[in-house]
RNA sequence: GUCUCCUUCGUCUAGGGGUCUAGGACACCGCCCUUUCACGGCGGCAACACGGGUUCAAAUCCCGUAGGAGAUGCCA
C-alpha cells in the first residue's frame, strides 16, 4: 500500500516548532517509505486564519526543505462537501438535528458538574432525523456508546476506549458550518491518507473520529500520535518559555540543517547517532521508533548542533545566511575580510546572531571599548603599542605568523609576557578582550587600517 | 471529577529477562593545547520514580501508588 500522509496546520497564528517536528515526522515517513506528503491549511476558523499565517507556513517548510507534494489543499473550499456529507448521515440515522440551545446545554454541564459527574449530552434529540431549524439545528453524531473501540496507535500502542466514555459529537454547527472533528475525517479520507501522525494532544478525539469514519462506511486510517515538546519546566511548550514558533528559532540564528537534526533527535534515536543530516534521516526514520514519553526542549544542545551544523557549511554560504544579522550592507572589502576571517569566528559561535556580532571587527572600528580594555591605556602599554605600530610599519609582510613572532620578542625585549601585546592590540583593534588571534585579524585588516585603530586607541581619553 | 497517555544521569536518549559495577550526546567540572575567548583532545560527576509480584534471573514482564501531561467545545 502506497503511504499517503499530511500535514494539516492551521494559519490561525504562527507556527510552532512542535507543529514543524509533526511536519518533519510526517515528511520522513513519507520520503523513507516512497511515499506522499501532502499538505493541507485548515482556514476555517475563518476569523482568525489568515493569508499571511498561511503564507509564513509555506514559507518556513521551504526554508526547511520539506517538500509537499501537489498543491496544498485549501480546507475551506472543502465545506460544501463536509456539509453533504453531514446531512447525508442524517438521511442514514447516523447523526440527527440536535435543537437544544446552547444555554440549556450550558445548564445541563453546570449541574453535572455541581454533581461531580462527568458531562455528555443526553441525546435529547436523538431521534430527530426531520426537524431541522435554520440558524438553530446542528448535527450531531449519533455515536454508538456501548463497546468498546481498540487503536492500534503506531507510536503508543494499542489503546482501549470505553465508548460510553463519549457523546454525540457536533458535525455541523448551528450556523452551518462543519466543525473539525468532521472536516478532518472527510478531508483524510477524501485525500486518501493512509497514515494520521499528528501530535499528542489529539490522541482522545481520535476515538470521536472512529466513530465519524465507522458511520460513514470509509476505511480507518492508521494513526501515529507523537508525544509534545515540553519547555524546561515540563508543560507544554508556549510563548512563556521564550522562543516557541519557527520564526523565533529563525531570528534567534538557527540554520535550518541544526533544526532539523535537533527536532528529529527529540523523541526519535538511531542507536548512538547524533548528527544526522536529511539523508541518513531519511534512510533511518521509521515512527515505530518514535518515543512515547514527551522531551523537553533544550536549547543549549540545539546551540551545539547550530555550532557544528556552521562549521560544517563554507564560508560563502555562511556569510549569506549571517547578512541579514548584520543589519547593513557590506562593501566588497568587508565581505572579503569576513570571509578571510570566518574560519576563526564560526569556532567561536553557537548561533548567527554571534557571528554577526563577532564578524563587525571586520567591518567597522571599535564603537565602544569594554571596560577592561582601560588599562592597556597605561602608559608601559602606549609603548608597547607604539612599538608595534613601528613593527608593523616596517614589516614587508603582515603575515600572522611573523606578527607573531615580531610581538614575543617586543614582549621579550620589554620583561612582559606576550599575552600584555596581545591583549593591548585586542583592544585597539577591537575595542574588547576577547576575539580570535589578534595576529590574524592584524592580517587581515591590513597595515592602514591597523595602525589607524591602534592611534585611534591610544589617543582616547577613557 | 472522569477518561487516556507518560516516567532511565540536570536534559535528549541507548536498552526490549542474563553481555548493565546501565552505553552515547548536550550541559557541568578538571586537565592538556593556548596571545584572550573559543575550537580540539583527554578525564570526571551524574539515572533505571516508589512498592509489590512473576522468574533461577527484571531497567526490561504484570499489578498498584505517586508524580507529570493531554482530553473532556457549536476551537483547531
Amino acid at each position: 500500500m502506497a503511504v499517503v500522509v499530511r500535514f494539516a496546520p492551521s494559519p490561525t497564528g504562527v507556527l510552532h516548532i512542535g507543529s514543524v517536528r509533526t511536519a518533519l515526522f510526517n515528511w520522513l515517513y513519507a520520503r523513507h517509505n516512497g511515499g506522499k506528503f501532502l499538505l493541507r491549511i485548515e482556514d476555517t476558523d475563518k476569523l482568525r486564519s489568515t493569508e499571511e499565517n498561511a503564507q509564513s507556513i509555506l514559507r518556513i517548510l521551504k526554508w526547511l526543505q520539506l517538500d509537499w507534494d501537489g498543491e496544498p489543499v485549501i480546507q475551506s473550499s472543502c465545506v460544501e462537501r463536509h456539509k453533504e456529507v453531514a446531512h447525508n448521515l442524517v438521511k442514514e440515522g447516523r447523526a440527527y438535528f440536535c435543537n437544544c440551545s446552547p444555554e440549556e446545554l450550558a445548564l445541563k454541564k453546570e449541574a453535572a458538574i455541581k454533581d461531580g459527574k462527568s458531562y455528555k449530552y443526553d441525546g435529547k434529540c436523538r431521534e430527530n432525523t426531520t426537524n431541522y431549524i435554520e440558524g438553530k439545528s446542528v448535527i450531531r453524531l449519533r455515536s454508538d456508546l456501548t463497546g468498546a473501540t481498540t487503536l492500534n496507535d503506531l507510536v503508543q500502542g494499542g489503546i482501549i476506549t470505553e465508548n460510553s466514555q463519549l457523546d454525540d459529537l457536533v458535525l455541523l454547527r448551528s450556523d452551518g458550518t462543519p466543525t473539525y472533528m468532521l472536516s478532518v475525517v472527510v478531508d483524510d479520507h477524501d485525500m486518501d491518507i493512509t497514515h494520521v501522525i499528528r501530535g499528542d494532544d489529539h490522541l482522545t478525539n481520535t476515538f470521536r473520529q472512529i466513530q465519524i469514519y465507522q458511520a460513514c462506511g470509509w476505511n480507518i486510517p492508521n494513526f501515529g500520535h507523537i508525544p509534545l515538546i515540553y519547555g524546561p519546566d515540563g508543560a507544554k511548550l508556549s510563548k512563556r518559555h521564550g522562543a516557541a514558533s519557527a520564526q523565533d528559532y529563525i531570528d534567534l540564528g538557527y540554520l535550518s540543517e541544526a533544526i532539523f537534526n535537533y527536532l528529529l533527535r527529540l523523541g526519535w534515536s538511531h542507536g548512538d547517532e547524533e548528527i544526522i543530516g536529511r539523508k541518513d534521516a531519511v534512510e533511518w526514520f521509521d515512527i515505530c521508533d518514535v518515543g512515547q514519553s514527551p522531551a523537553r526542549f533544550d536549547m543549549a544542545k540545539l546551540q551545539n548542533l547550530n555550532a557544528h551544523y556552521m562549521k560544517a557549511r563554507d564560508n560563502d554560504s555562511i556569510l549569506e545566511c549571517m547578512k541579514p544579522f548584520l543589519k547593513r550592507e557590506l562593501s566588497d572589502i568587508q565581505a572579503q575580510r569576513i570571509i578571510r576571517g570566518m574560519d576563526s569566528l564560526k569556532a567561536r559561535a553557537k548561533t548567527l546572531v554571534d557571528l554577526a556580532e563577532s564578524s563587525l571587527i571586520y567591518v567597522t572600528e571599535p564603537d565602544g571599548f569594554d571596560e577592561g580594555c582601560v588599562k592597556y591605556l597605561m602608559p608601559e602599554n602606549i609603548d608597547l603599542l607604539k612599538d608595534m605600530i613601528e613593527i608593523i610599519q616596517n614589516s614587508e609582510s603582515i603575515q600572522q605568523d611573523s606578527l607573531l613572532e615580531s610581538a614575543k620578542s617586543l614582549a621579550n625585549k620589554n620583561g612582559v609576557k606576550l599575552v600584555e601585546v596581545a591583549q593591548a592590540l585586542r583592544s585597539a583593534l577591537c575595542g574588547r578582550l576577547v576575539s580570535p588571534s589578534v595576529f590574524e585579524i592584524i592580517e587581515i585588516l591590513g597595515k592602514d587600517e591597523t595602525i589607524h585603530r591602534i592611534r585611534r586607541f591610544i589617543s582616547m581619553d577613557m
